[in-house]
DNA sequence: AAACAGCCCGAAAAGGTTTTCGGAGTCAAC
DNA sequence: GTTGACTCCGAAAACCTTTTCGGGCTGTTT
């Protein structure tokens, strides 16, 4: 792969403001006046300023700005696992709210490693970010970045185990009492619930809504709660087990969409019709596993890209100066589809 | 929620050299040569500033440091289907490849819109980025940025239209020859290619693999390459077809994971065992779908991580002075499971 | 004719760092 | 005592933009 002959073509040097105020034959602060809008300024002399700054196609320099300013216009994501499918929404919506206004964001993904945060938050800090949105892998709370930072710092997914900071969160307790409610309302009442791995505080979460909406029905759960793991093939086997145990039970609500689609497989396997004789729900609202099952999975969306927007939001609050504290949490959406209601 | 009385803790202004050449009573010029270990600065001197920058947990201010050496530490990072499941890999390997040096990223999302993608651009050329790396959703060609930027440029996944610029992409012809060989190598000779949308590149690259791969053999595809969408439903509903008119197939190879899916459950309703009677490859390797159908699926892995290190690689070599350009393709991964060969 | 108001524009400083260049100081050699 | 070599340090410029402040100019009023 020799070097190209052509070469590499010279690359075109930006244009500064002082190009750009030589070429309309005026200082470099009246071009900067003239540009940036500011009184004081004859037409005349502006338009000549204008049309140079369009001949040169001039941009201003953002760092340059940004060092005398003492704002960026810019904010780090920490994310602590980019590849699990939870940060990314999160991260659209920040970068959405963001995008709209004049504000970039430096992507981080710490990979669960408290080393490397560190470093990135050193980083990003050194950068002079106007902010911080910590993203969480799980929704436990996770230590707090320490509060005498010089910037400030929002949340998101997990909260900080900090209750003086900003956290944005999923509300899956009432999550939980929301999908029993939706089973409930479709006439359900054997309504058991297999979840995922007890150590994590969103299963533990939802469970407890779950129990609630049932007592406030005057029902209780059909065996106890399955936690086991956020897999489908964990929703096969508890799906046998309870079957066998409570053959007459009319409805499952899964801890996540992976979970349901085992489960949906197990009870189909069974003879069970969905959702005639067995209403099954999942989490998540994973597009590709629950529209496509069969039929398609009534599940939970935890809206997580209104939470990155949320976040990025608080963060515009506390830099205009109104910062806010505590937990603040979201509620989640139902997405009712066939395995739960006949669509006919 | 009233504001708190304590009141927002006053955040400790950040540090600067001036403060540390104070401190430590030398002037600026000493504190930077000595902190930047260059000659001539007297060992004892030296400590004095470490300690004093120390003392102040002081770090340098990058963009000052960018403004001056033209070199910022940035690079841009395009893509226009962030929630599309390829960009995520491809982010996390240009991230890790960067991380691992100063270099931090600026995440932009086009939504696969021009304006917004020609916005963020611009956007990024003002904070003087160091380059930038391109990626797309599909593997099909796209449109270029142009050749007249004041950066290098690097496309990832999809290439660019421009022949003259470097693109990294995933090799989907050998991909396809490399599923064939495999389905050959275990036995197989009645082979079938369901795939999903004939309008993506992917899908017609991995086709002429599949048919070259098969040629090589003396054999040759059952049926036509069935072209349909990129999902279960489509799956099912090919296998159906094919199965009715060619009983005696042996082995599916599927344009996707999902189609994939769907294919297993549809062998499986018609009585057949995989592999033992059919054997079944899906592509991408999507860990959730492939790891945990029954039996665990064999896939084609892209290795979208490697191809996201590879372009930032590129871009420092650019950067550098060393640019490539035309079209660098890396090679696909087969994962083996249980979905081909009986794992016993 | 002098003073004054009002409108435009330019010089300069600021922001934090790095680099160049010259100067101050020490010591040895002639 | 003068020169020279050498070591270490500081002043200043540079990067690019924004803002403040003062000055020049025109036209009007006393």
């Amino acid at each position: 792969m020799a070097k190209r002959d052509s070469g590499t073509p010279a690359r075109p040097r930006t244009a500064t403001l002082t190009d750009v105020a030589r070429l309309a034959g005026v200082s470099v602060a009246t071009a900067s006046k003239a540009l940036n809008g500011r009184d004081h300024v004859h037409p005349e002399t502006r338009r000549r300023v204008f049309d140079a700054a369009e001949q040169l196609s001039f941009t201003p320099n953002t760092l340059a700005r940004g060092l005398l300013a003492g704002r960026t216009g810019t904010v780090g994501l920490l994310t602590s696992d980019l590849e699990g499918r939870f940060s990314i929404p999160i991260l659209m919506g920040a970068e959405d709210a963001f995008g709209a206004g004049q504000v970039n964001v430096f992507l981080c993904d710490a990979r669960d490693d408290t080393i490397r945060e560190r470093h990135h938050v050193q980083a990003l800090l050194n950068r002079r970010v106007d902010g911080l949105i910590v993203v969480g892998s799980r929704t436990d709370p996770r230590p707090s970045l320490g509060r005498n930072l010089p910037v400030p710092v929002v949340y998101a997914y997990a909260p900080s185990d900090d209750p003086e900071e900003l956290s944005i969160i999923c509300d899956n307790v009432t999550a939980g009492r929301q999908a029993i409610e939706h089973l409930i309302a479709t006439g359900r009442t054997r309504i058991a619930h297999i979840s995922g791995d007890v150590a994590y505080a969103a299963a533990r979460d939802r469970a407890e809504g779950v129990r609630a909406a049932l007592a406030d029905a005057g029902l209780s759960l059909v065996g106890d709660v399955q936690y086991g793991s956020w897999s489908e093939g964990w929703g096969r086997a508890a799906t046998g087990l309870l079957l066998d145990r409570h053959p007459d039970i009319d409805a499952i609500f899964c801890g996540s969409d992976q979970v349901a689609r085992g489960v949906m497989d197990s009870v189909r396997e069974r003879g069970r019709r969905i959702p005639e004789d067995v209403a099954v729900m999942g989490f998540d609202n994973w597009e590709v596993l629950a529209a496509d099952a069969r039929p398609s999975l009534t599940s939970v969306d935890m809206n997580l890209e209104e939470v990155g927007r949320a976040a990025a939001r608080a963060l515009f609050a506390a830099l205009d100066g109104s910062p806010r504290s505590g937990v603040e949490s979201l509620p989640c959406r139902l997405v009712i589809r066939g395995s739960t209601v006949s669509l006919s």
